[in-house]
DNA sequence: ATATGCTACCTTTCAAAGCAAGGTACCTAT
DNA sequence: ATAGGTACCTTGCTTTGAAAGGTAGCATAT
């Protein structure tokens, strides 16, 4: 997978994720997972950054299956910023979109 | 414009390009940042990487608009490049759509 | 008891790629 | 000759993801 296509829109999926309920940070490196590649070292900096710009809060919570679960919380500060960002990833979409499958001019 | 959405694209959008007919630098800036923000100091050193891995080929043109073009033509190589990230691209934006607009487990 | 393995947290160091800013030079029009 | 558009290029910076490593809780098997 292409490392580079990842910068940014990982931003965009755990926003998304934190909008619709309330995660740890393993458990959104198993979701994401699923479908796109990522590693820990990428998402505990992650939400340390989000944590610094005030897009999430924090809880601690027990758990049977190992150590407490740090859960993270979107602030209404986050769902600004989520909300932004999806308009701005659909922009871009369009975008290349508009590249990768437009008409060229002739040629210069 | 997120900064972060562009890493990796741009290469995809210009091997598009390329792939359907030679531009020369300057008129791959203008005509990608109809859609999406881009400056020269991004796509000359772009370039300068295809070249070094074999993925195009140069010849120079002259202009009555102003100095020499250097157009840039696809190889078979780059058309293979192309044609995998494309393939990479679409699956990606798979799985990004996948967690954007995908159902979630219960809370763990 | 201890070793393995999973869960769950975190940090440090590195690399990739886009940007801003700057520079060169050609050509045309004023 | 001076300004503005075309067209090339480079240097230094920033951001962000990855790899590698580290800590620790808990359960199970030896």
């Amino acid at each position: 997978m292409n490392i580079q296509f990842k910068k940014g829109v990982l931003e965009l999926c755990v926003l998304s994720l934190l909008n619709r309920r309330d995660f740890y940070g393993y458990e959104l490196v198993e979701h994401i997972s699923k479908y796109i590649n990522i590693s820990e070292g990428t998402i505990y900096p992650l939400l340390r950054r989000f944590r610094t710009e005030g897009y999430v809060t924090n809880y601690l919570k027990e758990s049977q299956e190992g150590p407490p679960r740090k859960y993270y919380k979107l602030t209404s500060t986050g769902e600004e910023a989520f909300e932004e960002l999806e308009i701005e990833w659909e922009s871009f979409i369009d975008g290349v979109n508009n590249i990768l499958r437009g008409e060229l001019d002739e040629q210069g």
